[in-house]
DNA sequence: GTGCGTACTTACCTTGAGGTCAGTGGGGGC
DNA sequence: GCCCCCACTGACCTCAAGGTAAGTACGCAC
C-alpha cells in the first residue's frame, strides 16, 4: 500500500483518506501508541514495538518524522543516541486515534469473549 | 497487509492494532464511508468508490460482512438486487472513526496551504 | 440479435511493502 | 582478544494484496 512518507498519495477522496495515508504502514499506529507514552531511543522503540525490523523500524520513522508526526533529535555523543517524540501535531493525531482505539478494544473483548463461549 | 476478514491476525497488541487489522485493505475506510452515508447497491458503491475493481469491491465487503461491519441482504428478483449498509457495530466504528478523519481533513487543508504558498 | 446493466467468480500477473541478513565504526565490559 | 550495543544503511528475496481481463446467467431496450 502507499506508505510513502509525507504526501503519499493525494488527492485525497475525503479526510480519513488523508489520515489513513499517514497511518499506513504496518507498524506505525504501534510506534505513535509507543511514542504516546514516553520519548525512546531508537532501541527502547525496536523493544516496545515487537517484530519489527531495524530496517522498517528507520523507514517508517522517517516517513512519520515527514509527515510531522515525529521528531527526530540527535545527541552527537560516543555512543550515537537518537531521541524520538511525538511532534504537536503527532499529539493531536493520537488524540483522534483514542475513539478508535476504545472501539478496537471493545472489539477485542467482544471477541475473547466469543472465542470462550 | 493482513486484511484478512474475521480475526485477521490476533492476538492484538492493543485495541488500536484490533481497529486497524478491522479498517485495512486499501478500500475499506471508503466503502464503510460510502455506506455511512446510505445504503447501497454494488453498483453503486462501484461509482462512489472511484477506483476498485469488481474483484476487489467484493473481496472487502465481504471480510467487512465477516467483521460484522456490513450488512449484506439479497433481493432474490429478476435482474440481481443486492444491498450494503453498516450494522450497528459499522455505525460505531464510523462514528470512532470521525476524530480521525477530522485530522485528516485539517491536514489536507494545511498541505494546500502549504502548496499554494 | 447486439449490447448494456445486474452482481458476481475465476485465473493469471504485477508490484512493492516488508523480511532477512550482512556491513559500518566506534565504545565499553570481561 | 572477543563480543555486544548503539543507530543505522544497503542488497537481496518473498509473498500476498491488489489489478486485469474474461466468463456467467438473466432481462430489458433498441
Amino acid at each position: 500500500m502507499g506508505a510513502g512518507g509525507a504526501l503519499g498519495k493525494q488527492p485525497y477522496v475525503c479526510g480519513l483518506d488523508a489520515a489513513v495515508d499517514v497511518i499506513d504502514g504496518k507498524w506505525k499506529v504501534l510506534i505513535i501508541w509507543a511514542l504516546n507514552h514516553q520519548r525512546c531511543r531508537f532501541g527502547e522503540l525496536r523493544r516496545l514495538v515487537p517484530g519489527v525490523s531495524e530496517k522498517v523500524l528507520t523507514q517508517q520513522l522517517r516517513e512519520l518524522e515527514g509527515d510531522g508526526i515525529v521528531h527526530r533529535e540527535i545527541h552527537d555523543v560516543k555512543p550515537p543516541k537518537v531521541e524520538y517524540s511525538l511532534t504537536e501535531l503527532g499529539d493531536e493525531l493520537n488524540t483522534a486515534l483514542g475513539p478508535l482505539g476504545a472501539w478496537g478494544k471493545r472489539r477485542m473483548a467482544a471477541l475473547e469473549e466469543a472465542g470462550r463461549g
